[in-house]
DNA sequence: TGTACATCAGTGAACGCGCGTTCACTGATGTAC
DNA sequence: TGTACATCAGTGAACGCGCGTTCACTGATGTAC
């Protein structure tokens, strides 16, 4: 009798054909470092695995299809890791280090999915860069939750809260990319470290300030 | 006799080859709406000007080439109205305002040349890619060297003040991304402009800040 | 446990097509005298 | 101004190649009894 555990092996069958869909993935993710997503072939990819160029319609109806599981891949599983680092550390200098250092152990740990979604973010691919932005959408708004259940936030709203969320999302994308250009990370952490601040700094004092119409 | 200007036309022949060039470059500018650099292919732009593939290689050696062609007309011409914008304007929101502004106008009225920027930035063309971020760049130096010559900027280390700087020319690029994704620019100008000011609340206390080891 | 049948991941041949690049060319424009 | 020659932007045929997609298939795995 077989379980119903939809998990990743129902059986040998389902099992090997987990293994190559991975396969593929992995490929494509490789072949990406150097070109974007908009010009990779079934065929390249198949090839790459050592299947036949058929194989591929078994798992991806074609290879924006295979981008969308990527994306899932990539940033999927960062949810809770970035939630939990928020919450674990306190405000300022701290949770500042914290941040960054999050985003240069991701980096060093899968360049080639952060190469992929700063690429693919703008790339050529309608429904990869929607997905992207629908999964950077949600990163903001659950910054913006972490950040509303702190006392900091007392007298902020909501959409200012959000406003700010964004604002770290689209650092962390822009860091990452940054750190994929360089051979010395050194500079870049520093960087961003100060751009943090920075903004720390104004959402301090965002409360002080004199709110002009509009 | 032939003048010695190397201006648009010498003569009827170089004025001809001038057209056909930037045929090339309007026709894949277009053609890179809807796809990257990556897979834009040298026969499309020619079948999209109406001439012979061929004709290609008289004027670039490869799409690469292209690519770097446009990035400089797409940001060549910028860097003047740039630093102009922010000489013109004083501190504060007014300043705020116009450097928004400045980005919306932009994407309005070269929807096609911001797209291809934001897209290329991090896109699997590598000269373009770095074509892209030494345009950058220099915006990022000549905005920290208008922001040297302010008042404001008292107290303030070289490195700090390009760090600014590199905040603000990032900033503009993903204002600019995100206006092309939206049919309403109404709320990406908004947040757009509380997030500089964020930034510009950060800037007026940046010295009043304890600093931190490292 | 054994048998008969169903499922389905991966195969391999075949297709028409568009690609980048080469080459010798044409004919209008430019230059020298 | 007129003539003879040089330049060179754009042509068109030809090439070998890899592409995405179709189709009927195979044979190991799964299921029913």
């Amino acid at each position: 009798m077989s379980h119903t555990l939809d998990g990743p092996a129902r059986g040998a069958r389902q099992a090997q054909k987990q293994k190559t869909r991975q396969a593929l993935l992995d490929a494509a993710l490789r072949l990406l470092e150097e070109q974007s997503l908009s010009s990779l072939g079934l065929r390249e990819v198949t090839r790459a695995v050592g299947v036949a160029p058929t194989a591929f319609y078994r798992h991806f109806r074609d290879t924006a299809d295979l981008g969308v599981a990527l994306v899932e891949e990539a940033l999927g599983s960062l949810h809770t890791t970035l939630v939990a680092t928020l919450a674990a550390t306190g405000d300022g200098e701290e949770r500042i280090a914290a941040a960054v250092d999050l985003i240069v152990a991701y980096v060093r740990a899968y360049p080639a999915h952060a190469r992929f979604i700063a690429r693919e973010q703008h790339g050529g691919v309608k429904r990869v860069r929607e997905a992207i932005g629908a999964q950077l959408a949600l990163f903001a708004e659950e910054v913006a939750a972490q950040f509303a259940s702190e006392p900091e936030a007392a007298g902020w709203s909501e959409d200012d809260l959000l406003m700010l969320a964004r604002m770290y999302v689209d650092h962390m994308v822009m860091t990452a990319s940054a750190l994929l250009e360089t051979d010395d990370a050194g500079p870049v952490t520093d960087t961003a470290r100060r751009q943090l601040r920075l903004v720390s700094l104004g959402r301090l004092h965002w409360l002080d300030a004199p709110v002009r119409g509009n």
